[in-house]
RNA sequence: GCCGAAGUGGCGGAAUGGCAGACGCUGCGGUCUCAAAAACCGUUGAGGGCAACCUCGUGUGGGUUCGACUCCCACCUUCGGCACCA
């Protein structure tokens, strides 16, 4: 660190103010104001589309513009400037861009309730959050912004749909979908939440609709999301990725019907075929029809019925009794030729593997509960070692280990999934035997994009009678939203009851056509925003490639871990395609996340009008200034933990704001004593602590350092190293270290203590690592592990000198009290540890 | 059930093998003031002692170590995600 490049703080810029009797308050409030003006005015954040040096691509996730900044918004965004404004300091060109998420459903439906103009509520909140942004004193330069309702923003959208739909990565299908009643539109399987099945954005649980929709063929990239080599993300987030996507490894199995249609089934433990007495079919396999016999119709279509009325929640209940209805036919298991009973079961799900099951009663849980109760045989196959498991009367099935029995060519190998182990050896005879392979499935769904609403992306494709699906020439783009719309939440798009706008040439044929009238899901919108920042008026492509291959990809990305299976996997995604398109030259996205924590309000809940625990951060700007509430935000706890929201906490940081304010700007009396070199280890001591903290996102010890520093200020100043080259040296490493935290303040210290404009675009002073190092130190003298006295030595002091000087404690020898001394420990710098018996 | 995170004073938290409770809030005492606010100074884990000091203490129980909030094993609790996923 403190390398040959070490720049050492020179106190020379430092002129002592006159000596006033009466000291100034600090004014935030107009203070902020005006150097807010003075950093538009003289653009010190300026966009290089051609980097200055290292470049440092800091993206934190942008806002949807409702109207108002809330305080979850001050805890994403304070630390997020505050590191991009450190990283500048050390020298990187930052690029910290700011947009906004501007499509989505409360444009709409403050349209259906009050009867405004979408696009103008969009946009005057817009206006309206740019300035909130402004007064937080965030390092943005808004002329890079991106607003996604932009039509220059998403006819780009449309763009990648055609090149997605030329790619076979979009395809058009008739299937049963989720549906929000209340949003009155299909979601994505990644928009459905929990076990209650409710809607991402608004908490009603959904419902099945039949419908025809687009989705991305994410799918096709599931073993490449599995993959987080080369990116720095949380543990939890790849967790719940990886979790998401369930990837699962096993067999397909082909069964044969009596009738000799097969019937493919998906397992993982194909190694238990010879103990399969029954299989399973979804309710709605499209077999069921053939296999159910005349005597059994009945009781096979009322099933069906009652299974279809179910709710998605109800059939999915885990503690539910397991019910199910025998079609009246029989399959051949592959392995033995044994004849067994081909049932229907609502346990069985057509949405996963191919909707049929083989059934093991013996070794699967569910399987087992469904024998006993309809009297189906369950042999074992697999014998746990040391037991004499007997299918006739165990209690539960055995899903574990042990060795096989009663499985033909697999008897006596090892259960497992190892090498040498029983699926390995099960496949291989399936192989050989034509009857199954390997195979892998993945509870991961193809992404559904097509949304119900009017105020999203209109889907580029038109309709023709004579030539089918037909993609709009991209010369074409964007087709644009028009504005003459009716809102009425129909449940149909309200593009559909437009009287023209659906109606088009087809690019092909020139004849009729139609448009279609869905739009896309907003999730689109931002999986390819972190590209446009960079050039967002550009008209060849999404993005300008000259500066992207400059600044690309993202360095480090911030934001909340609730978008961990949407923004964050579709973004991903969105990244390889672009990479398969030949856009750019990398897979993922961003190198680096950080998922920051959730405020709560002052009663530890979540933050909600309902509540009553709402905290306006504009009420607390107006009255203390940004920089307290910036400051209050790092200082609660680790950003990543969040935390309850504390009024009277808040006052602790305005009086930190203070307490730098007059150390810096008060003369102070001076005095006798102090030490001119200890006040500049301090100095230096802080100076490493708190550039460490910052670059590990630890702003709140960084901080509480500062905090201590000013406090110790305050009592050297009193002392003779008042106004000594040691104490300029400190009050300008203290008005730098404040700059990436309290940007005004220190803005305004730094013109009071004569430095040039601006203290943004000064260097991080760097620490003197030999400076740091005292030369008394104290070390903790311990008998048997516990503190009986501290002792202070030189630095160089040796290990025996230090020994001999613990043994020599007056402290020491009373504990010791005659006993033997069996060891001694000197660990240097820190303690001496005399063990006794 | 599976995966992940966390458990430390009255509160937010600090310490990642070496002085537990930094920093801040709250409370208590004081300075200033006619008074209050602000500001400043002191104090604030529990128990004991007139005192110097002593003992206990980081969810629980074990273990490793000269030494454990920190590492290992088992468990408890809370939060987040997934879940009849075959």
């Amino acid at each position: 660190m403190a390398g040959a490049n070490t720049r050492h703080l020179t106190p020379v810029n430092y002129k002592p103010l006159p000596e006033t009797n009466m000291a100034e308050r600090y004014d935030a409030v107009t203070t902020e104001k005006r150097w807010q003006q003075r950093w538009d005015e003289s653009g010190i954040y300026k966009f290089h589309s051609q980097p200055q040096g290292r470049k440092y691509y800091a993206l934190t996730m942008l806002p949807y513009p409702s109207g108002n900044l809330h305080m979850g918004h001050w805890y994403a965004y304070s630390p997020s400037d505050t590191s991009a404004r450190f990283m500048r300091m050390r020298g990187y060109d930052v690029f910290f861009p700011m947009g906004f998420d501007a499509f989505g459903l409360p444009a709409e439906n403050a349209a259906i309730k009050r009867g405004i103009n979408p696009k103008h509520w969009t946009y005057s909140n817009i206006d309206y959050m740019r300035s909130q942004l402004k007064a937080m004193g965030m390092m943005i330069d808004w002329e890079q912004q991106m607003v996604s309702c932009d039509p220059e923003y998403y006819r780009w959208n449309q763009w990648f749909f055609i090149q997605f739909y030329k790619q076979g990565l979009a395809y058009r299908t008739f299937a049963p979908v989720d549906w929000c009643p209340s949003c009155n539109t299909t979601l994505a399987r990644e928009q459905v939440k929990g076990e209650e099945r409710v809607c991402e954005r608004c908490g009603t649980p959904v419902i099945k609709k039949d419908l025809d929709q687009w989705l991305f063929r994410i799918t096709k990239y599931a073993d490449e999301l599995l993959d987080f080599s080369g990116v720095e993300w949380p543990e939890r987030i790849m967790a719940m990725q990886r979790n998401w996507i369930g990837r699962s490894e096993g067999a397909h199995v082909t069964f044969t019907t009596e009738d000799g249609d097969p019937i493919e089934v998906f397992t993982t433990r194909p190694d238990t075929l010879w103990g399969a007495t029954f299989m399973v079919l979804a309710p709605e396999h499209p077999l069921v029809e053939r296999l159910t016999t005349d005597e059994q119709r009945a009781e096979v279509e009322a099933y069906k019925l009652a299974a279809s009325r179910q709710s998605e929640i109800e059939r999915q209940a885990t503690d539910k009794e397991k019910t199910g209805v025998w079609t009246g036919s029989y399959a051949i298991n592959p392995v033995n030729g044994e004849r067994v009973p081909i049932w229907i079961a609502d346990y069985v799900l057509m949405g996963y593997g191919t909707g049929a099951i083989m059934a093991v009663p013996a070794h699967d849980q569910r399987d087992f509960e469904f024998a006993r109760k309809y009297g189906l045989p369950t042999p074992v196959v697999v014998q746990p070692e040391g037991q004499n498991l007997d299918g006739a009367t165990i209690t539960e099935a055995w899903p574990g280990g042990g060795v096989m029995v009663n499985s033909g060519p697999l008897n006596g190998i090892p259960a497992g999934k190892e090498e040498g182990e029983s699926v390995k050896a099960a496949i291989q005879w399936l192989e050989e035997h034509g009857k199954g392979r390997t195979a892998v499935t993945y509870r991961l769904r193809d992404w559904l994009i097509s949304r119900q609403r009017y105020w999203g992306t209109p889907i580029p494709m038109v309709y023709c009678q004579k030539c089918g699906e037909q993609p709009v020439p991209e010369d074409q783009l964007p087709v644009e939203l028009p504005e003459d719309v009716d809102f009425m939440p129909t449940g149909q798009s309200p593009l559909k009851l437009h009287p023209t706008w659906r109606l088009t040439t087809c690019p092909d044929c020139g004849g009729e056509a139609e448009r279609d009238t869905d739009t896309m899901d907003t999730f689109v919108d931002s999986s390819w925003y972190q590209y446009r920042y960079l050039s967002p008026h550009f008209d060849q492509a999404p993005f300008d490639p000259a500066i992207g291959e400059r600044w690309l990809p993202v360095d480090q990305y911030t934001g909340g871990a609730e978008h961990a299976v949407m923004h964050l996997l579709y973004t991903r995604f969105w990244t390889k395609v672009m990479r398969d398109l030949g856009l750019v030259s990398f897979g993922e996205p961003m190198r680096r996340l950080f998922n920051q924590g959730i405020i709560l309000g002052e009663d530890n809940e979540k933050m909600s009008k309902s509540r009553g625990n709402v905290i306006d951060p504009d009420h607390l700007v107006a009255r203390y200034g940004a920089d307290s509430v910036r400051l209050f935000m790092m200082f609660i706890g680790p950003w990543n933990q969040g935390g309850p929201w504390n009024n009277q906490g808040l006052e602790g940081t305005v009086r930190f704001v203070n307490r730098a304010w007059n150390i810096v700007t008060e003369a102070g009396k001076g005095g006798s004593g102090g030490d001119p070199q200890e006040l500049r280890r301090r100095t230096h001591r802080t100076l490493k602590k708190v550039g460490e903290d910052l670059e590990r996102f630890a702003f709140n010890t960084a901080i509480a350092a500062l905090m201590e520093y000013v406090n110790d200020l305050y009592k050297q100043r009193e002392t003779a190293v008042y106004n000594t080259e040691a104490w300029h040296e400190a009050i300008r490493a203290l008005t730098l270290m404040l700059a990436p935290l309290a940007p005004h303040l220190s803005e305004e210290l730094w013109s009071r203590i004569g430095g040039e404009y601006s203290v943004h675009l000064q260097p991080w002073p760097q620490y003197d690592e030999a400076l740091t190092i005292a030369e008394a130190i104290e070390l903790v003298v311990q008998v048997n592990g516990k503190v009986r006295d501290r002792i202070t030595v030189p630095v160089d002091t040796s290990e025996e000198q230090i020994r001999e000087t613990a043994l020599g404690n007056d402290k020491v020898q009373a504990s010791i009290d005659g006993k033997s001394i069996a060891k001694v420990v000197v660990v240097p710098g820190k303690l001496v540890n005399i063990v006794v018996r």
